[in-house]
DNA sequence: TTAATTGATATCAATATAGTATCAGTTATA
DNA sequence: TATAACTGATACTATATTGATATCAATTAA
């Protein structure tokens, strides 16, 4: 059970980055080397996010990437929603007997409230969290 | 992202219905077609959890699965964890900037959180509790 | 003009999940 | 005591998901 898939990995730490250079744009070269991801899958992952409308870019010499709004409005929820998918519990389980009334399955309604939990727990890590945290300084000093 | 695999799936299935007819054995042929499940699948499913000892079985003909304990001693985050394995986070983020001490890294601090919370909840939906709900009929209805 | 860059997209590889097949051993029962 | 209904063990195949590459056109600072 993974949790966290890499490309969702990657988007996080890639936008963390992004975040510590705000204002100006860094190249998926530089995110990919300073983080050590692999270069082209790395891209996919931005261009998604492109798609989201959570970075921008600029093409040619000195281009590269940039967040497009505030790191505190990037929540690791809606990274996993764009790079995993929604939530899917499992088919329905107990069709014939329990399930003749969805609404009122007990271990349903016990599972879609576990997913609310995880979804606003998710959504409270946002970027802008982690770069404070960062720049904080509470995790840079050696073990 | 999905939470429960077919085979958590399958086996919470067959251990409520176990669980329905305590103290006699249900063959494997009766449960898949019962629960319209792959025959051969759910074998496979069943032998893990007699190697787990949730169940036990009788060879020979009016053979079958029987509970090997209390239905509330058995919890679906147990059947998550043998079907589908411990919760992997991801691998360890931010290596080179954050990581030199892994256990102040926040964000592990907040996803272990997070996987704690899940796994109390999922520790609270016994097979017991769902046999409860199921003789309560409080789904037998039709829609 | 050119090298550094992104945009777009096709393809491949590795892993995990889902499902099948086979055959030997056990046992109630006819 | 033969037989059909069962499980035990294990090898195999298929499908889906995830992770990663490859290619080439378009853009742009220097
Ligand atoms: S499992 Fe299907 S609605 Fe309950
Ligand atoms: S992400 Fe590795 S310890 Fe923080």
């Amino acid at each position: 059970m993974k949790v966290l898939t890499k490309k969702t990995d990657y988007a996080i730490r890639a936008l963390v980055m992004l975040g510590a250079q705000k204002g100006s744009y860094v190249s998926a070269k530089a995110i990919a080397s300073e983080q050590d991801m692999p270069y082209p899958f790395l891209r996919g992952v931005l261009q998604e996010m492109i798609r989201h409308d959570l970075i921008v870019s600029k093409e040619g010499v000195q281009g590269g990437f940039m967040l497009a709004k505030d790191p505190d409005e990037i929540g690791v929820r809606q990274l996993i929603e764009i790079f995993q998918g929604t939530v899917q519990i499992s088919e329905c389980m107990f069709r014939k007997q329990i399930c003749a009334n969805r609404s009122r399955c007990v271990l349903r309604h016990e599972i879609m409230r576990i997913e609310q939990v995880v979804h606003h727990e998710f959504e409270q890590i946002t970027i802008g969290k982690l770069l404070r945290k960062l720049h904080a300084g509470e995790n840079l000093r050696p073990a």
